[in-house]
DNA sequence: CAGTGGATGCTCT
DNA sequence: GAGCATCCACTGT
């Protein structure tokens, strides 16, 4: 076994727009099922597009909690979105896991999305959330205890930036980051 | 390929 | 009651 360093809560207890490069390429399982970053997004407490901005409510009461650990919420009624809480506790920063290259438990993967292609099984945080089987119950969890795995990303890589996807307020932030040629990114980053 | 619209339900005003 | 950090199916080139 190769060693690994897993991410635990000073990781996270930096500004968010450092945390969130610094994901791409981190190994992220849920019960050991997952795969590589390849796409997050920062929201930071000042940002009128985070949820957040407008104070505590139940909704994202874990933003406001201690970094390190994972903020859940449902979009659309139908999907889970998974967030990694960053900063100083109280703060209401968070990166948004966006796309995974699959790595562990492909074929329950493959059984929970209900789709067999490899390139979009994690390909968009509602579609990892539903591969990774991840729901509000994994709110407010710790990220460095089960059922979660974090490990750091080992290697060099090339990461790209661009503006964030499916927002209206602060869409011209540069804020999402990943692997340029990644095929599992749930949109590609413009040249 | 690009563009459009429906599903679906919780949260906050 | 409006809006939403989405996804999928379907249309038309």
């Amino acid at each position: 076994m190769p060693k690994s360093r897993l991410l635990t809560r000073a990781f996270f207890d930096r500004s968010v727009h450092a945390v969130a490069p610094d994901l791409i390429g981190a190994a992220l399982l849920v019960d050991g099922v997952g795969g590589t970053i390849v796409e997050v997004e920062a929201y930071d407490h000042e940002d009128p597009a985070a949820h957040g901005f407008g104070g505590r409510t139940s909704r994202n009461a874990a933003m406001f909690g201690p970094p390190g650990h994972a903020y859940v919420y449902l979009i659309y009624g139908l999907y889970w979105c998974l967030n990694f809480v960053c900063e100083g506790e109280g703060v209401a920063s968070a990166v948004l896991i966006r796309a995974l290259a699959p790595t562990a438990g492909s074929a329950l993967m493959q059984a929970r999305r209900g789709m067999h292609e490899p390139r979009l099984l994690c390909a968009g945080p509602g579609r990892l959330c539903q591969a990774l089987g991840v729901t509000r119950a994994h709110d407010g969890l710790a990220l460095d205890a089960p059922p979660f795995r974090l490990q750091a990303r080992s290697g060099k890589i090339q990461i790209a930036v661009g503006r964030r996807i499916g927002i209206t307020k602060a869409a011209d932030k540069p804020w999402r980051y990943g692997v340029a040629g990644s095929p599992f990114l749930s949109r590609p980053f413009r040249a």
